[in-house]
DNA sequence: AATTTCGCCAACCGCCAATCC
DNA sequence: GGGATTGGCGGTTGGCGAAAT
């Protein structure tokens, strides 16, 4: 936190040199600018900074809206299902957190950077601390997959496996929730391994239950191709989005890719591609080995087979379109 | 009770890309 | 085309309060 008192500074954008404030907030700082976002909408935030009456950069501002005034934000402790979500994003998308506050309504990249480097670092490095005496761990730190295991599942009991959670029907997580569990037993980004020989029979639209047999999908090519129109409450601007509740005893919903993620969905919405994945999905989900539900992602495959991630090697849009097709990253509640 | 240490988190900084003029 | 401006993002800082000593 930075102290309240008015430090000079000067806007980049202004000859005339004005006394700009910076540190915390006041009270009657966050008034004025909560006022004139409800009155007036986002827009420039350089006037908005202006208009307002604010001795703030617009940049400031900015941060001060998206990070503590809007009102769909959330706030509170993050629930063990936001606190898996956002490992698991992590495990895919690295640093991005802009990418994977868009996954967690109410909740903003700053809070789950901070969240992320105080509370899971904390716990990985704990984890590995442990690791590191009973066996030998060579894996990178950075290797997202070390941090899962490492960082939040090894906590669990050895019998108390994600798919475990997933198929337990009495489970008081919500269906959509369950069913991100359920697909992360196959999730080639998954590094938690199948551990049951029981198969999930798991509805895309949001609800999974367990069965005997094989894995089912069913999966509705309509939502996977509309997903990206359909899905409502997109927080990439940060604007006012429909508010969103996570919980135990609440649907989690999770809102819309970025557009150019979308766009990939789109592109991906050939239905000879979505069949080959099905394909794809139902041959290799017989219970007693992973789905490769995204066979066909650019480049991961390798990345994951024994070699440390290196990110920039990704074709990131390629991912995220195919990881947008996973149910559990493009829930909508009915 | 006083002091020190530590964790959390709000806010700043610097960089980059897109857009404007 | 190029500089200026703006918006967005990730990394980092540093103050506050709680916990430990």
């Amino acid at each position: 936190m930075r102290k309240p008192d008015p430090i000079m500074g000067k806007d980049k954008g202004n000859n005339n040199k004005i006394k700009l404030r910076k540190g915390l907030w006041s009270p009657e700082e966050d008034e004025k600018l909560m006022n004139y976002m409800l009155t007036n909408g986002q827009g420039c935030w350089s006037d908005i900074a202006r208009n307002a009456g604010l001795q703030r950069c617009g940049k400031s501002c900015r941060l001060r809206w998206i990070n503590y005034l809007r009102p769909d934000l959330k706030r509170g402790a993050f629930s063990p299902q936001e606190e898996e979500l956002i490992v698991h994003l992590h495990s895919i998308l690295g640093n991005r957190w802009s990418q994977i506050a868009a996954r967690l309504p109410g909740r903003t990249d700053n809070e789950i950077k901070n969240f992320w480097n105080s509370t899971i670092k904390k716990r990985l490095k704990n984890n590995n601390a442990i690791t590191s005496t009973s066996s030998p761990n060579t894996s990178d730190s950075s290797d997202p997959r070390a941090i899962m295991l490492g960082g939040l599942m090894q906590p669990m009991q050895a019998e108390q496996d994600v798919f475990s959670i997933c198929v337990d029907s009495s489970s008081s997580s919500p269906p959509c929730m369950q069913a991100m569990l359920s697909i992360t037993q196959g999730n080639p980004f998954n590094p938690f391994p199948p551990l049951h020989d029981s198969a999930a029979y798991l509805d895309i639209n949001g609800s999974a239950s367990a069965t005997g047999a094989a894995g089912l999908y069913n999966l509705s090519a309509a939502h996977v191709g509309g997903g990206g129109g359909g899905s409502a409450g997109s927080l990439g601007d940060y604007g006012l989005v429909e508010p969103f509740v996570m919980g135990l005893e609440s649907d989690l919903s999770l809102p819309a890719l970025e557009g150019r993620a979308f766009d990939n969905i789109n592109a991906a919405n050939d239905q000879s591609v979505l069949d080959k994945r099905l394909v794809h999905n139902n041959h290799h989900f017989n219970g007693n080995e992973s789905i490769k539900v995204v066979d066909d992602f650019v480049g991961i495959g390798n990345h994951w087979n024994g070699e440390n991630l290196r990110m920039g090697e990704l074709d990131w849009e390629g991912l995220l379109a195919n990881v947008s097709s996973l149910p559990y990253l493009d829930f909508q509640v009915e």
